[in-house]
DNA sequence: GTGAAAGCGCTAACAA
DNA sequence: TTGTTAGCGCTTTCAC
């Protein structure tokens, strides 16, 4: 059997109140009872039971992570920067994927939710967010990460993403780029479309075409093969921006695969930014979100509902910066005439 | 206030005990009265607290998972891998990371197991596995993966790595190099030691110098400025094996740094496989670990000392392939008098 | 500052 | 097959 409250209050000679108050610290308790309860607790190796003390204390120290895709780097990353975030104040993480399906999405909410966790971390399938009712329903403090959807009044923590396009295709246009390619996963997300409407801003502002869209999807192996078909067909456009993850992948792979160098034939512009974007050759230029930032901010904004007491926070999107390295280039027709703006 | 068993009850005129065995499926309840307690329970929105389930049945259904770091790639898809295991069986994963310190490993356990989880996946920051009385204390079955101190007796998954070593090795003596460099994150972990081991082996047995062991350590930035540091002074290896992932990013950027091109001034084997090693160029030659059968194994064993049941697990060590691409080539100086084994 | 006792939401005996 | 009741380990009144 594992030992409980009342095996320390036994050992200690006190009552299990006072054994409770110690490890709380809810209540004072004199130096002498302190020491002798720790002394008890380590010969016996107690740790309070969280579940337990949820269930009565009525407030939980987990926060529930929800996410499309727990294979995905940026996912993870942000996961990895609300756990350091979150353990310092003495809360623990549990986690979900919804594999991108709406129905597991409402699955693993009930799930998650029937922890009775403190907060909720959600990046939803969809930016329908159709789970929201069974979210507000369970009466827990939460905020949508990543994936907000327009009009959405509660917490949201996300980036100017119409901003990241807008330094992406400035870069590119800067450097003499006039066609342009952009692959995005799907435009059914908000922050793919706002993302795609900082480029397409920037080129009508220039005067230059309207850049080809090209879904790629979620994963890598869809994304590679859905731009391979299409830069076989193509050889005008010389500017291409990924506006995820595994669409950089997907340009990089393609190109490869016709035959096409980087960034002689065509620039790129990733979009994250992983350790492998400066490994390779050559090292890529990309549009940088601030994962590290984004996860302070969600821990902040839970923790004002959690706690109470919380650094305010400023309600602005976290702007994305542009990387520059290698894989940008002014294209081939400029030539050594490069105009540099 | 949230909703309880009681409200249901109530609602659907039957005892609490009634709405926990429709819910949990403990004992048969009449076909209408389950239907009128669903109903009930949809009506009022009401979910099972798990935490006062766990606490009265004595029985957990979350597993804990402690990893290193929660931004390696390779410990986040063997998490990914666990959870879409145990989602299966209505377990949910309760995740920390130790950040590969000891003091803050023994932390984050306790913290865990002060959960009371049906199980425990942990894998050590070190093989020394200082947590291990902790683990045993809680009574909670745990297996160790990855990372497993030699002479473990407990359950351990991890991969054959002297026979990944092996692989790499052989690969590229067939090849024709004879000067090995093994990037290796560090010497002090038993799976790393492995890996070596099977390529010295080989070496050996061609009569070949041994390789130049560097030790880079366990994340990117240091370990690309200490090859940038050795590939400076060294000319005559043209065979580079890297036995992490950050190893294999370190090899590739200090290649890029010196201007050395990969594969014609030197042949690269990388460790794991990512989308992002394919998607490169040239395309990277690696050891590829598998990683969701890690996890399939992973929670088979677990499962049966939580559950009982469970499809008999074999007990030999995973197996690795050597996925063949891009990076690897004869070297220079065997030129076109390649000799193919 | 400390102890005694009630009760958080649930499940498992025990009755019926 | 269902209802009633005790109690899981803890925290929190309420006394003292």
């Amino acid at each position: 059997m594992v030992v409980t409250i009342k095996d320390v209050a036994k050992l200690a000679g006190v009552s299990p109140g006072t054994v409770s108050n110690v490890f709380s610290s809810n209540r004072a308790v004199k130096a002498e009872l302190v020491e002798r309860v720790r002394k008890a607790a380590a010969e016996l190796g107690y740790e309070p039971d969280r579940a337990a003390s949820q269930l009565r204390a009525g407030k939980a120290r987990v926060v529930a992570v929800l996410l499309p895709d727990l294979d995905n780097p940026f996912f993870t990353s942000l996961v990895a920067s609300i756990e350091a975030n979150v353990r310092d104040e003495g809360f623990d993480i549990i986690v979900a994927s919804s594999h991108g399906d709406a129905v597991e999405e409402a699955r693993r909410l009930s799930a998650l939710l029937a922890w009775r966790p403190a907060g909720l971390v959600i990046v939803p399938c969809s930016d329908a967010f159709v789970s929201r009712k069974l979210v507000s329903g369970g009466g827990v403090p939460f905020v949508v990460a990543d994936r907000v959807p327009s009009h959405f009044d509660g917490e949201a923590v996300t980036v100017d993403n119409v901003g990241a396009g807008t330094q992406a295709a400035e870069h590119l246009v800067r450097l003499g780029h006039r066609r342009f390619v952009v692959a995005a996963s799907t435009l059914r997300l908000q922050n793919i479309r706002d993302r795609c409407e900082g480029i397409e801003a920037v080129l009508a502002r220039e005067g230059l075409a309207s850049p080809t869209l090209i879904e790629v999807g979620l994963d890598f192996d869809t994304a590679s093969e859905r731009l391979g078909v299409f830069m076989e067909g193509e050889q005008q456009a010389t500017a291409f921006i990924a506006l995820t993850n595994f669409a950089t992948l997907g340009i990089l792979a393609s190109a490869n695969r016709s035959g096409l160098s980087v960034p002689r034939d065509l620039s790129v512009v990733g979009f994250d930014d992983y350790s492998w974007m400066h490994a390779v050759s050559p090292p890529l230029t990309a549009i940088r979100q601030p994962v590290d930032m984004m996860g302070r901010v969600i821990w902040s904004r839970l923790r004002r509902h959690i706690v109470g007491r919380s650094e305010p926070v400023a309600d602005e999107r976290l702007s994305c910066d542009l990387v520059v390295r290698a894989s940008t280039a002014s294209p081939p027709s400029v030539g050594d005439a490069l105009r540099i703006a």
